[in-house]
DNA sequence: CCGCTGATAATCT
DNA sequence: GATTATCAGCGGA
């Protein structure tokens, strides 16, 4: 089952929490959400703290949608729409490949199934996400998302690789597994 | 296993 | 002009 409206209509920290065990697929191709990040309007880190803007629209948008913008020039990277506050999203770090391994191993030119999704630019080079997506709404297709049942030993740690709110320990992922894009730090 | 570095361009100051 | 929610490749331990 998809989840009710109200499921991404709360705190970035909450939601970046029940998302690690859902479902994540486009185009059929996806897997198991196992680590994320939540960014929210008041934190120095996110995209939104210093107001809306073009490249951050869809954060200030409907929740439930995707956020996807490039990074360092190079890669893609996409968020979660949360609307508790506007301009809240949960990024999404690393998925355990469930669903179309062949497509995903052939766009990234990897054979590990570890190395497919680990990492926020590595998942969506696997999936073919692009800005072309942004806005679109997760629980329609091309997207589909299903949350799980409540998710069992998710830990929380600091965020990677940002230079204000480092100590804002707002990165979730499940305990143990072997598809986290890095070891979590406390 | 670990750390360092270059790539690369939109966004923001 | 500086920064950036990253990654692959490389060399060393």
């Amino acid at each position: 089952m998809p989840p009710p409206r109200s499921f991404f209509a709360r705190p970035a920290p909450e939601l970046a929490h029940d998302l690690i065990g859902a479902l994540l697929l486009f185009d059929g191709v996806g897997g198991i959400i196992v680590e994320t990040e939540a960014y929210d309007r008041d934190d120095p880190a996110s995209h939104s703290f210093r107001g809306q803007t073009p490249r951050n629209a869809a954060m200030f948008g409907p929740c439930g949608h995707a956020y996807i913008y490039r990074s360092y020039g190079i890669h893609w990277c996409l968020n979660v729409v949360c609307d508790a506050e506007p301009g809240s999203a949960v990024l999404v770090r690393a998925v355990q490949p469930t669903a179309g391994l062949a497509l995903m191993r052939a766009r990234r030119g990897v054979l590990d199934v570890r190395r497919l999704c680990s990492g926020p630019g590595r998942l969506c080079q696997a999936l073919a996400l692009t800005g072309a997506a942004d806005g679109l709404p997760l629980d329609e297709p091309p997207f589909r998302l299903e949350t799980g049942s409540a998710p069992a030993g998710v830990v929380s740690g600091r965020r990677v690789g940002i230079s204000r709110g480092v100590d804002t320990p707002w990165r979730f992922a499940l305990a143990g597994s072997a598809f986290l894009s890095r070891k979590l730090l406390a």
